[in-house]
DNA sequence: AGGGTGATATACT
DNA sequence: GTATATCACCCTT
């Protein structure tokens, strides 16, 4: 108890938390902090930018036509990481919701560097010259994969452990919160299922 | 605007 | 089994 002032704004974020429907997360996640422990070091980025995917209403979801190898995380309750590979290169990282059987999760699109930002450039092979250069670290699913060393190993891991977990970090209001279309998707369009920091400089786009 | 890259799903022999 | 289309992306022109 030697050093426990207790940092509120870096309390965990629970089970119940995850719980919820993924449209009710999908926002609250905003101006959380995503916690990678890498190679014993702490890299940590604040979500600024998600997207939410729900398996019955949603043609766009991985889980829309049923459980697969591939999205079988999707189905566990809410509070585990499902990472896939796509495009021949890249992983994409979520967040799973709801309750188990469901088939929901929310798309970490877009990461505020916070600690090991030095770590992460090398990740990325950036060369640190211009600030310029900071905005491009983790501004899109896939770079922020790279940045913080996350690939398929970490598919259905816990984010209630001490490997990769998420905190309280920063109160967004509720009028910097823009809701938009989704991005890079061909169906489901209409569903105004991303939701992003108003005038953040590390979103997607 | 187009290419790179490979897993996955679907549609065929 | 094999073939083809698609893909929740990134980078370069």
């Amino acid at each position: 108890m030697s050093e426990s002032i207790q940092d509120k704004s870096l309390q965990k974020l629970t089970r119940d938390f995850y719980r919820q429907d993924a449209l009710s997360v999908a926002p609250k996640l905003l101006g959380k902090l995503l916690v990678k422990n890498y190679n014993s070091r702490i890299l940590s980025g604040m979500i600024v930018e998600v997207e939410a995917y729900r398996g019955t209403d949603d043609a766009a979801s991985h889980t829309f036509n049923g459980k697969t190898k591939r999205n079988e995380v999707m189905y566990y309750e809410g509070g585990y990481l499902y990472v896939y590979f796509t495009y021949g290169m890249y992983h994409c990282c979520n967040v799973v919701t709801g309750k188990a059987g469901e088939g929901e999760a929310v798309l970490i699109r877009a990461l505020q560097p916070v600690e090991g930002a030095e770590e992460m450039i090398k990740n990325r092979h950036l060369v640190k010259s211009a600030d310029e250069r900071m905005k491009n670290i983790s501004n899109g699913p896939g770079k922020l994969c790279i940045a913080l060393g996350i690939d398929r190993k970490h598919n259905g891991i816990s984010l209630l452990g001490d490997k990769i977990y998420m905190t309280e970090y920063r109160n967004i209001k509720s009028e910097n919160i823009i809701t938009t279309e989704r991005i890079g998707i061909s169906k489901s369009k209409h569903l105004l299922w991303r939701f992003y920091i108003k005038d953040n400089e590390f979103l997607s786009r």
